[in-house]
DNA sequence: ACCTGAACACCGTTCAAGT
DNA sequence: ACCTGAACACCGTTCAAGT
């Protein structure tokens, strides 16, 4: 592990001018988030130390534990805001698409073009980081994304596009089917000629004749 | 995050004891790369550390790089070694199920369950912590494990038992829905009274339609 | 050829202390 | 309430030295 030390993190370094007596940082929290999710798309998780952050907004490296429990607990809630994001992304799609077949298959793509476009960020929120059952909100957040899928599907059925099965199972079914293309294409595992958003399309179009 | 230490690496340490004069360890890279495996399944890749690893078979913490060129190289030795054990299951499965269309369901249930049954091995294998494509050995035994997926979709559609699509397409397709399942339920992402086992024949058999 | 031991530059976390 | 700075117990890696 080449243990690469953060690529430039002194580019936003405040020089630590502070206002005498005054140590308050308005919001705190938010700005180690940010920071995170901004280090995280730029560098890679392993690119995320206490000390970079900190000094990144101009704190120091333990002002974080009055906000987060520690470091695990700062990567949960980047893992919580990308199932928000993800959330977003699938039901605009969906709409996007008119709520019907065209929707759907707009949402498989969005979802494969989320993880392409933000890789590091799907990671954490996939590769095993944080642990998913561990922090209610998170359990909520991800909840919330898988839902989106299971109410388009039961949408589908309503206008028998989709068999009558268990939704739930159907969805767990077509989430997996998106969560491979997206987690084989960042891994480069599809190979260097492999187009992510022609595998997506062809799976879809494959599990509509399934479903 | 915790930094908690390597559970109880002590029990196996053999205490120093050196033949005068006699440095060499019969097969130490092999002794390396066993004792990785044995700590990744017992205790996750974060407590693979130099020190743990080389106390264990009683060794220097930097006696690995006569072996390995770091870290890393140790770790994509253990995804080779992993694809070499996937494909394996894969191919037994095939072949237990008759080369026929059971075959071709069994092979998705050995997907899932090799995934399960060897979680961290499996997350170092696709987790993003090692280059899939930067180490010919694990390209070789990666691709190797993609072919007999391949393999059984030619003889699939040499039975009529799949359209004549491009089968390296195909596979992908089902090689994603497979990954995406034991993703999921390593993850903890498909609830606590989700059967993995189940959602595999589930979504193999909606594929079979589909394909 | 193969391995050691000290040294180096990093980590996350704790804690008494400051305002 | 919020943040600091020193201290602690870890890391992976380098390198001169030993056999």
């Amino acid at each position: 592990m080449p243990r690469r030390r953060p690529a430039r993190v002194v580019r936003r370094v405040r020089p630590a001018r502070k206002r005498a007596g005054a140590y308050h940082h308005g919001d705190l929290r938010r700005a180690l988030l940010q920071e995170a999710l901004r280090t995280i798309q730029a560098d890679g998780v392993q690119a995320v130390t206490l000390r970079a952050v900190g000094a990144a907004v101009g704190v120091s490296r333990t002002a974080l534990y009055r906000h987060f429990a520690d470091k695990g607990a700062l990567l949960t809630a980047v893992a919580a805001e990308g199932f928000r994001m993800l959330r977003e992304s699938l039901v605009e799609a969906w709409e996007r698409g008119g709520r019907r077949r065209e929707g759907f298959d707009e949402m498989g793509v969005a979802y494969v073009r989320f993880a392409v476009a933000h890789p590091s960020h799907y990671r954490v929120m996939f590769g095993g980081i944080v642990n998913a059952s561990a922090n209610a909100d998170l359990t909520r957040e991800a909840s919330g994304a898988f839902q989106s899928l299971v109410d388009a599907l039961v949408a589908l059925q309503q206008q028998q596009l989709a068999k009558p099965d268990d939704p739930l199972q159907l969805a767990r079914f077509v989430w997996a089917l998106v969560h491979g293309i997206a987690m084989l294409a960042i891994d480069g595992q599809l190979g260097p000629r492999a187009d992510p958003d022609a595998l997506a399309r062809f799976a879809i179009a494959r599990v509509h004749t399934g479903i």
